[in-house]
DNA sequence: GCCAACGTTGGC
DNA sequence: GCCAACGTTGGC
């Protein structure tokens, strides 16, 4: 069982879009390391969400992958932003899972609160210049921060 | 295969 | 809006 933390900006998606979505595809990662790890996703995961470029940014819920990963249909789409004119149907680039809504955290937990928790140092999430989209969390991270999120089981 | 130029991400 | 970090592209 792995766990994962996934990122987006509240504007375009938030916690509270799937909140009213329920299961949404995760879609349009363009980034071979990314889509890398969302092909590895299994399903029932744990998957963290995480508020960036937000004011403040922060884990703000927890989801989980209802489906494991397809060929992203945007990529065979020429008017969608996300359209690959070298992807095919044969030889498809780009794979999205399905995220299921799991739960929004009573609150926040920002960005700060994580670098202020010793245990998390080592968080990709934390390194500097991540950027990554799409991440693995370690058990351990997981469980603190289900921990310090204040989230009922 | 190197690397400069360029584009994007994301914290601040 | 700025800018550092990083990924991708493309000329050579």
């Amino acid at each position: 069982m792995a766990f994962w933390l996934v990122k987006s900006e509240p504007e375009v998606y938030s916690i509270d879009h799937l909140a009213k979505d329920k299961t949404t595809a995760w879609g349009g990662v363009r980034n071979y390391q990314a889509r890398n790890y969302l092909r590895q996703m299994a399903l029932k995961e744990n998957v963290l969400f995480y508020h960036s470029n937000a004011d403040p940014t922060g884990i703000a819920g927890l989801a989980q992958v209802a489906k494991t990963a397809y060929p992203d249909p945007e990529q065979f789409n020429p008017r969608s932003e996300y359209f690959d004119e070298k992807a095919t149907k044969d030889q498809p680039r780009w794979f999205c899972p399905d995220l299921k809504f799991v739960k929004k955290f009573p609150r926040l937990l920002t960005l700060e609160e994580l670098r202020a928790e010793k245990s998390l140092k080592d968080m990709l999430l934390l390194k500097r210049g991540s950027r990554l989209s799409v991440q693995p969390v370690s058990e351990k991270e997981f469980t603190t921060i289900i921990g310090m999120s204040g989230a009922r089981r």
